[in-house]
DNA sequence: AACACGGTTGACCATCTAGTCAAGATTGTT
DNA sequence: AACAATCTTGACTAGATGGTCAACCGTGTT
């Protein structure tokens, strides 16, 4: 019955949670082919047929555990709208851009290694979605350049500022951490990092006379 | 004879230049488990048994293509000695690393690849050489603010916005490229970009009083 | 209690892949 | 021409891996 379905549900929601959390974890860690169904399955904690009951393929599985990451970053990019005033949505951004470094490490990693690979599973995100949000973007800093609230700069070299620069701190978190005596950073260190990025990009952009 | 060995060199020397080309291409584009001993052969136009005559395994083979890499990248390192002006040293690294990223994407991305995998095969390089060449730079940055010829900042977080901001144009060229109308960038445009990097990072960094 | 549906799982298979090997081809020297 | 060291290469092997499947289990409904 139809009814059954909607009993066990919850099954269903928890595993595929479970296994989508361990596949972000995997892909991150080994890459795509490198990532096998039964280190999923072991992180997991399911055996590997459970996995292609509730995902068809290895590649079907991806797709969401990418899907799921570039979600959370449209919903970061909201914070670039709250507010008219650059040097105010400018450091909310880049705040909770090094917020996500910080909490979803891996999904940075999944999604870095699919582009670096040339996105051959996501390039229709790239070119539907990403490309028109780029572009709002895009507006929103001409606009300020126009306001004379900012610098004229291209306004694509300084998206890609931000995103290298807050994404670096997830996706090169193993090489931050041998450099800082192979300990994690700390809550300080988080802290000043995250200033010291918005505070030179934000003089960098700002206007002279408004220093 | 061992004269023999020293007459045939240059057939040892073309081979693994051959090899080693085209393993940081696959390697690149496909990660280390991902890329088959087949592919790389094929790109370097000779036969899977003669990658193993001149490079023992798999794994070999890609710690050369790493080393390489990471040798690169140290030469460029001495830009930042060149001058004890930061604006002009700054310059000429950020301007150095914008070039590998356009010359060597491919070593670029095998190098982002095996540190985000938490660097498996080279992190004894992360350890030695790669620490004690960004303590030397520290050591500059901390100078330069000593003489208040930038504001004072964590020379860290500095170092790894230079690295990030110029290693993303390989990186994430191919979002770059999708985002550009899925062109490659113009020389025009890498000279734009490569000037907003500085710009911005030295307006970042500069003393007010200086402007 | 009987049933039906979703969930679980060990065993299995076809395919792929790193690495081996032995026979043969090249090359430079005498 | 004879040689020895180096280089070349097709065929092969052992192991790994994505995916399948059929039998089985659990749970809520009647």
């Amino acid at each position: 019955m139809l009814i059954l379905k909607a009993a066990k549900a919850h099954i269903r929601a928890e595993n595929e949670r479970l296994i989508l959390e361990a596949g972000e974890r995997i892909f991150a860690q080994h890459g795509f082919r490198g990532s096998t169904m039964q280190m999923i399955a072991d992180q997991a904690g399911l055996p590997k047929a459970n996995l292609h009951y509730y995902f068809d393929s290895k590649e079907k599985l991806y797709r969401r555990v990418v899907e799921k990451i570039f979600e959370i970053w449209l919903q970061a990019a909201s914070s670039f709208e709250n507010s008219d005033e650059p040097k105010e949505a400018l450091k909310l951004y880049i705040y909770e851009k090094m917020q996500i470094s910080r909490r979803h490490p891996y999904g940075s990693k999944v999604w870095a290694n699919e582009v670096m690979q040339g996105a051959p599973i996501i390039q229709d995100f790239l070119e539907t979605q990403l490309r028109s949000w780029t572009d709002g973007r895009i507006e929103s800093i001409q606009a300020w350049i126009a306001a004379g609230k900012i610098r004229p700069v291209e306004p694509r070299w300084v998206m890609y500022m931000i995103w290298a620069t807050t994404q670096h701190y997830a996706d090169f978190g193993h090489q931050i951490e041998t450099l800082n005596a192979d300990a994690p950073l700390s809550e300080a260190q988080w802290e000043a990092a995250s200033e010291t990025v918005f505070e030179v990009i934000w003089n960098g952009l700002a206007p002279k006379q408004s220093l």
